[in-house]
DNA sequence: GTGCGTGCGTAACAATCGTTTGGTACGTAG
DNA sequence: CTACGTACCAAACGATTGTTACGCACGCAC
């Protein structure tokens, strides 16, 4: 049933996806062609189009793999439950290296994409989600282990925490000579050591 | 010297820029061509040639009106100095109205842009800057008022905050559900709230 | 051997892009 | 009146886009 030499008929759209990665990097969705992509991997339009029906298609298998690739890229092993996890985590979104500033420069730039189109805006919509909810567990342990207090609102801490690290990796995309590594662990210390103390009855007003 | 008619020239540009915001709105930097803006004004892409000698400016301008029309938009008027500023300004910031939302969605578009290209990006970079300079004295009186502790990093401080709304920006506009205004505005008043007490100090491990 | 399907390059397709050109209408200057 | 600059449209330009069609080489089936 399976013909001839399929072989690595995955592998190859993988290859392909990583070129759209690096072209996307460089240039931005803005500067994505086919032709692009495939002077990127050194080879004609006729092989994009051979394993991908559209420019659609591609975009998506790509962004897919992006998120794969995201999950499954190496991370630093949390020294402790609760509060340090949750900062180990944090810092493992960061743009700390070439390869995490790769792929935080492309998911930046798919955001323009994503706002314009409803599906891929849900998509959006749901990765975040789904990475607030990663948070919650370890808030939860954090919260028992009394790193927090009993009353915090652990789904609107997580949205804070998210929240604050994707607004640190787009001031440091644009200005990485004033967000060098040692800044923004440092911003992220300073971060998780104001989850510590007062909650949302301490508010001001 | 001046030409017979002139009149409004850059009345027109304006509107042209503004032309420009609707469909960068709605269809993003993708979807932004000269047909496109011309149709949104009912006119011809002649009137466009005519007031902007290419499409690069014609972005240009219109960033540069967004700018201008971000800074002189209407704001609340804060109650107090010190820590109630900063949490009026940062409520400022957030997509709870549809003006503040279309102008969010421009600007968090425009990064793909931005991020292609070395001018826009510096720019950009500035912009940030400009936005944390601008949190830096009210932080100043915050800290002489005794609100947030005397060896606080102001500027480290001013940077998380844009930091966190710039996040929160992000999350709201795909997940409009999940971020209603009373949302919103209790993520700000909490992130206030974290301010008031402990310094770098604190900072775990 | 003959078939046939996969893998991929070449070349062309129609569509759409930013830009340029030619022209008309209207006002003011002289 | 003529002359001229502004404002603008309609149409077309060449370049580039995503997509399609065609062709050749290779490998297995029979």
């Amino acid at each position: 049933m399976p013909p001839p030499a399929p072989g690595d008929h995955e592998a190859r759209r993988k290859d392909v996806s990583e070129a759209v990665w690096q072209v996307l990097a460089v240039k931005g969705f803005g500067g994505l062609t086919l032709r692009a992509v495939a002077a990127e991997m050194g080879v004609s339009t006729g092989l994009l189009t051979h394993y991908f029906p559209s420019k659609r298609a591609l975009v998506t298998h790509a962004l897919d793999l992006l998120e794969q690739d995201t999950a499954g890229r190496p991370r630093r092993t949390p020294p402790a439950d609760g509060l340090p996890t949750v900062r180990a985590m944090l810092l493992d979104i960061l743009p700390l290296t070439p390869a995490g500033t790769a792929r935080n420069r492309i998911w930046v730039s798919s955001w323009d994409l994503s706002l314009a189109d409803d599906v891929l805006s849900s998509q959006q919509g749901d990765r975040y989600a789904r990475l607030r909810d990663s948070f919650h567990p370890h808030l939860e342990t954090a919260r028992g282990l009394g790193e927090i207090p009993a009353d915090a609102d652990l789904g609107q801490l997580a949205a804070a925490a998210v929240a604050f690290v994707h607004g640190l990796v787009v001031q440091a995309l644009f200005d990485p000579g004033r967000f060098p590594e040692d800044v923004q662990i440092a911003m992220v210390d300073d971060f998780v050591a104001r989850l510590v103390r007062s909650g949302p009855d301490t508010a001001p007003r």
